[in-house]
DNA sequence: AAGTGGTCTAGACCACGAC
DNA sequence: TCGTGGTCTAGACCACTTA
């Protein structure tokens, strides 16, 4: 079983603020309590609430400006995603004002290809567990989506995968693995005929190629991920804040 | 004049890590000092050590390990950008083992468009400064870069504008702006003739388009970008790190 | 048991912006 | 001048890993 660590003061006073933001509690581009409020409010330490809003400003939720304030990004509702949460396809589904599904095309097991075997460290041919899932937004395919995992990492019955799980949460769950890193390319790419009648792409269209590896803390590769994105329906939109 | 600040003792701090692991003192995959050696040799507070240690992490250079201690990332050499670096075009065509180069194509006033005159919030037809410069890896051209800025915010004569500046310092020497976040979009593109000659791209391969948007702390739109990448001789690799 | 990173506190002083 | 965020300190205690 995995271990359900309490939260920490400063995790909870971040998931209050984010709600607060998130129903415009405070309202966008408003300014929001002062720190010492906030840490008045939340019986926590001044240096506390700064964590939390440090981390809240680099996810360009807030903006702040010595000597005024700290305002709500007027521009919240354009933030689709941020490094952290950039491959939660669920979250950048719904934050594009769709509804999400996930439909799992196939959990199988197959032998490594030499690509594969190289970038995960195992031998040529090794069985990897396999899965395929396609995300939809409002009933359209946007995201096909495949991961693969060395078979030899899982260590709970495989026929309980639950395939709506995210792959962080597979590894937690089932190989009681944690990713510390994940390192993703980003390509363009025309789809061939096998992917376009899977995504329901106009012929002439590009799409984004999303290749992942995670890596645990010790550098181990943990899994890969391949993702074909459909840009013409959903926006892959990056926030970057400074300070 | 800019006014430029003395470094803060943790700004110090982290250049000097940065340069350690750049330059293998602390080699990739070892154990470097704890957080009490490293907040005794530089005379300064651990708390000021660990906010620079969480920023390393953050940018995936560093994995800690509770109980055991901090290591370089073993990958550090794959790590090609992070968020906040992400479109310092030099830095990423230097890590992709190049020698980056710049050419200005051209520096010149028109009149926005009607997209362009929405996202930066101005009348339609009013006058934009237009830079469109390419950026060559090892003497190939990889990326045709666009930025517009509107002519009102320009402060300082404009015939003395460099072309080899990043946006950002443009906007800091010659508006007195500062860019508190930037919003990109990604997207995958079918080269068109025009783009096609310029990047010297075979004829089916697509290509990157990013489209940024960079915004003041006022949330007052400031500049745009428009970038064209070659992902068949660059990578355009993003880092995440947890905790 | 010893040493590491993780969390949190209480308080100091500074830099900046608005009044 | 006052209140804001920015920086930094010294120290406490906890959780985890390793030996």
């Amino acid at each position: 079983m995995r271990i359900i660590q309490s939260k920490s003061v400063a995790n909870q006073v971040e998931e209050v603020l984010r709600e607060r933001i998130r129903d415009a509690t405070y309202s966008p581009g408003s300014r929001i309590p002062s720190e010492s409020e906030l840490s008045d409010e939340f019986g926590v330490s001044r240096a506390t609430v700064r964590t939390v809003l440090a981390k809240l400003a680099v996810n360009g939720l807030i903006l702040r400006r010595q000597g005024n304030g700290t305002f709500v990004n007027a521009r919240v509702g354009e933030l689709s995603a941020h490094s952290g949460n950039l491959w939660d396809f669920v979250y950048l589904i719904e934050s594009n004002g769709f509804t999400p599904s996930i439909k799992t095309l196939s959990i199988e097991h197959r032998a490594a290809t030499e690509k594969e075997s190289i970038a995960l460290g195992i031998e040529l041919g090794e069985e990897l567990l396999s899965m395929t899932r396609l995300f939809y937004a409002d009933d359209k395919p946007v995201i096909l989506a495949s991961n693969v995992v060395p078979v030899s990492f899982v260590r709970e019955p495989i026929d309980q995968i639950e395939g709506n799980l995210p792959i962080r949460e597979i590894l937690q769950k089932y190989c009681y693995e944690e990713i510390a890193f994940a390192i993703t390319d980003i390509r363009s790419k025309i789809a061939g005929q096998e992917i376009r009648s899977i995504l329901g792409n106009e012929l002439d269209h590009a799409i984004l190629e999303l290749q992942l590896s995670f890596y645990s803390k010790d550098n181990l590769p943990l899994a890969l991920g391949l993702n074909y994105f459909n840009d013409a329906i959903l926006r892959l939109c990056l926030v970057q804040a400074w300070n």
